[in-house]
DNA sequence: TTGTAAGCGTTATCAA
DNA sequence: TTGATAACGCTTACAA
């Protein structure tokens, strides 16, 4: 492999001549750098990463740690993140802890499992070195476990420390539920169910408080026992289908697009026609939503734009010496996406 | 930060004694070891991975470049690669070229654009010094421009290199699209007209050759006329649905699923009914699939598999010395998954 | 403008 | 079983 003596001795100069040259430091004669840079591009030299991080004692490298990169949510945040640190100059490394590989559906409820995933990967952050992580959750919740003495500038995207030393930016869920609910209103629907996710979670707790905001804004009474709790899977929406159509409500709203669809999938059974005889909303917009027939009516968690602000936050920090940003929770607002899914059965004229 | 001076100092031993230990080595007393191992406990050490990397000449690190993370193949392909990785005790890190953010949907067909991306990631690559790389291609396509001197070792997945240098890994479209003809045959459907993929393109070039050959193999004549050649879009099936219909045919045959979901729009708005009046098959078995109303029937890419046969293929070559598949590249095969819009149209009795 | 030399944190070699 | 020392490849302070 070739190094910088390497080259040095190629054009006759100093090591440290090459590596002025390299780092395009002032201080080198123009002739020479042409020379040494028209060597280095023949050999195709390249740095050694490890040697020159050592001694620079600065990686230009940020960790992004996600809880499993199989959610749907995590993917267009790590993008976007990547995307940010390139622009800026950061190399970026990912580490994935695989939570539904160790414990399917069962490890957001229970800090200890990801305790025993995070520490270690946390140990193997430190051992690189990286000048910054960003840690991004697969679900929205308030995470206990993460360290009191952790040493390196964090952001959490898509959860929140219960410590509030780490910038964390979230989903808007409460303006989300209460954008929904408007959105169900202006097309007449004053009865509506509700099939929430699961009961003490942070996305269906807020979601279900902006949406009673939404209602009574409108002074309509919310309903509690049209309101009930499914397990965010697309199995539990068939399941609660029946008790939701039998509330007698005109529109069905699910807290997420996967029980939509189970939803969906019952409805398709009994012969009701989506978006006529019964309205259906989802939230997320998950791409899913737009394979569904009708259209799903959702509100879009704004990924892309958590995974920027993610890294906006982060690279700030690093570049301004103890800044923070003003809160240190951040909520990103939803962006509703309107389907064929829901009737406008306003009175006419 | 603490480093193994300090461990020694702390222990009252020298540096390299501290570095046998955590290195595993045998040659330690196991008074000193125990004393060293609480310190290191005590004290949260961790290595400095750049200096210990550097000195070993080797970083244990796999090196993962995807052209799009975005693409729906590629996650479950990295996915798998990094469980496998781990499991054999490598660290991998990502790189994402982002190749749709950059160039659309343009960048498959043209590989001058591939290759202003692929080079600078390659340097990179290089520079990390990882032990070897692992390509993640977005699409299934002969790659032309993968360098001829490269040296560290490489595994292409999803794709094949033009210079059978590399092992490649590979959907096996042939019989991909074989199985489907069987498929359709054995629902009675004799007359079925293709919507398949852009023009030479691997892919459909390989499904429509297997498709031809199940055909053939029961006798039925394949009509040319019958195929039609999409963009993989969407749009693409619901533009060629009304010609698809014209034929004439009892199925379509759709090279994507997103073109399925097109000849569904279409569908739908015509009034005939999916699996019943017309039959409408599918490929690659994307989560969409299973949200689309009645549930697609498919062929099921093997991206798991294919993410962990690249893994084993990387970890055989760098652990045994010279040692390369038997063949250079490996087709892994589909999976059919049927769902309701097949019709069954065979004479009864 | 260029060269020299020390040092980053680790590990390998060899001597004690 | 342990310690001293050199070396990995690069950067940087300082000398020339």
């Amino acid at each position: 492999m070739i190094t910088v003596k390497d080259i040095a001795r190629l054009c006759n100069v100093s090591p440290g001549t090459v590596s002025n040259i390299i780092n395009g430091r002032p201080n080198v004669g123009e002739e020479t750098r042409e020379r040494v840079l028209r060597v280095i591009q023949e050999t195709g030299y390249q740095p050694n990463y490890f040697a020159s991080s050592m001694r620079k004692q600065s990686s230009r490298t940020i960790g992004i740690i996600v809880e499993d990169l199989k959610q749907f949510t995590t993917t267009p945040i790590v993008v976007t993140i990547m995307a940010y640190c390139e622009e800026m100059g950061y190399r970026t490394i990912l580490l994935n802890l695989r939570m539904y590989d160790r414990w399917q559906d069962t490890w957001f409820q229970d800090e200890k499992m990801l305790e025993s995933a995070l520490i270690p990967a946390l140990k193997e952050i430190t051992a690189i070195r990286v000048d910054g992580l960003i840690y991004v959750a697969g679900h929205g919740r308030t995470l206990s476990c993460f360290p009191e003495d952790f040493k390196i500038p964090t952001v959490i995207a898509y959860a929140a420390s219960e410590n509030d030393r780490y910038p964390s930016i979230l989903i808007d869920d409460e303006n989300g539920g209460y954008d929904m609910g408007k959105y169900l209103l202006s097309k007449g629907h004053t009865k509506i169910s509700v099939i929430a996710g699961v009961p003490d979670n942070m996305h269906s707790d807020d979601r279900l408080a902006g949406f009673r905001r939404a209602l009574s804004e409108a002074g309509v009474v919310y309903h509690p026992e049209w309101t009930f709790h499914g397990t965010w899977l697309r199995e539990s929406g068939y399941l609660l289908a029946e008790k939701a159509l039998g509330t007698g409500a005109t529109a069905i709203w699910c807290m997420n697009d996967q029980m939509a669809a189970g939803v969906y999938d019952y409805v398709y059974e009994s012969g009701m026609v989506i978006g006529k005889d019964i309205s259906i909303a989802g939230f997320d917009n998950m791409e899913n939503a737009e394979y569904m027939y009708p259209r799903l009516t959702t509100n879009g968690l704004p990924l892309r734009r958590i995974g920027r602000r993610s890294a906006e936050t982060m690279i700030h920090m690093l570049e301004e010496e103890g800044w923070r940003p003003e809160g240190m929770r951040t909520w990103i607002r939803c962006q509703m996406t309107e389907g064929n899914s829901v009737a406008d059965i306003r009175e006419k004229g």
